[in-house]
DNA sequence: TTAATACTCAGGAAAAACCCTGTTTTTTTT
DNA sequence: AAAAAAAACAGGGTTTTTCCTGAGTATTAA
């Protein structure tokens, strides 16, 4: 029997280099080659014997990321199986890649066994996720967290000057209103973030990327 | 010829057995065993048969980190010769580790034979470098050295719990100290930081890995 | 056009954070 | 053992942050 390609996006080369040695050690599949980023795939797959049955790709990657690689390889090439292979936990990253076309996705905190399962299991039904993955799936649908968060651009605009060293009389003078008015901003986001003080606020807009320290 | 010892430390497995894989290629080393964490390398180093010859630790970890569980091998198990492998390019991370006691200090963008090459000159020689990291160290001496400061354990501490919402006379509780010598402490971080405020010491334990949000 | 709902802002109080000076206790050095 | 240095702590003040209630204005909905 024909053994199934596949091919390992990660721009740590030690490691897409590592996993791919993993993967050839499993009986039914085969690894043609791997890149360091989307721009490497897409001059790859310029050649039809490049093409294979499925993408290992990383999330977080220069150049081209997962997830735009992700795109476009469901645009142009819609028989690739695509699983996501990440550090990311988090709800957002997870959702933007399945809706990125990718039939996968695995936290890299999970061993060999259950990375052959997994291959398998998209070869036979085109989808895996791993228990923990399905979970903040779950999670996300019936809104037990989803709780969407929705911050105003005022609101955004002092969670970003709260991560300084600036007191709130110096960000209303920034943001041009009295410093009344930001006590109010920020006594509204102490109820939509739920947190009790400035340091929750700055801790709320680090996790959450809005403020990169 | 005996094979040298090797363990790995990563909190990805997939990553940890991968890499022990690449390893296991390697005509002279064997990989004893792979760890999660810090606190499993302490566990296992309680068996004189678990002391392997190298250790290959990443620097990120949960629990016990690469830098901390360095520095332990190299209080109690001096002979081990710990490389770490990391994404991190920032010079105070790297320099910490070597402080730690680190042999090498390899970026996990490389390749198999590079690793390899690094593990022999590391047996051999007792350190190894990548060019890349080397070039790091290079500008840290000539260029503007960063004035190193250093923390007493107190002020670690506090800044961890100073990245809370707690209130210092809280945190005086937990460190059993009266909250004047919170006091005290903070104000010295306020020096040696360069910062002003608790929002400074927050941003600054989290850039420098002191706390993880 | 009213009514309901936001948004901006005030006063004022209490808590927390910040800052400076100085004392006592402990540890280290000589 | 005495002197020096460091650590722990106090008093007491200022500034900043937090919290509460309420008022005027603008925007939106019925």
């Amino acid at each position: 029997m024909k053994k199934h390609t596949l091919v390992v996006v990660d721009d740590h080369t030690l490691l897409s280099q590592a996993i791919a040695g993993v993967v050839s050690s499993f009986d039914d599949f085969e690894v043609l080659y791997t890149c360091k980023n989307g721009a490497e795939v897409i001059e790859k797959f310029k050649n039809p014997n490049n093409i294979p049955n499925i993408v290992l790709m990383d999330v977080n990657m220069p150049i081209m990321n997962g997830i735009e690689t992700t795109s476009w390889i469901k645009d142009s090439q819609p028989n690739v199986n695509v699983i996501a292979l990440s550090v990311e936990e988090d709800e957002k990253t997870i959702l933007k890649m399945l809706r990125a076309g990718a039939k996968g996705y695995m936290l890299k905190d999970t061993d060999k066994k259950t990375l052959e399962v997994a291959l398998l299991k998209v070869i036979d039904t085109g989808f895996y996720h791993s228990n923990s993955v399905s979970e903040i799936l779950m999670n996300s649908f019936n809104g037990k967290t989803a709780v969407d968060i929705v911050l105003k651009d005022k609101e955004i605009e002092l969670l970003k000057l709260i991560c300084t060293e600036l007191t709130y009389k110096e960000i209303a003078d920034i943001m041009i209103v009295s410093p009344k008015t930001i006590d109010g901003y920020r006594d509204n986001l102490f109820v939509k973030l739920h947190v009790k003080n400035r340091i929750g606020l700055v801790l709320y807009a680090i996790k959450n990327k809005l403020f990169v320290p």
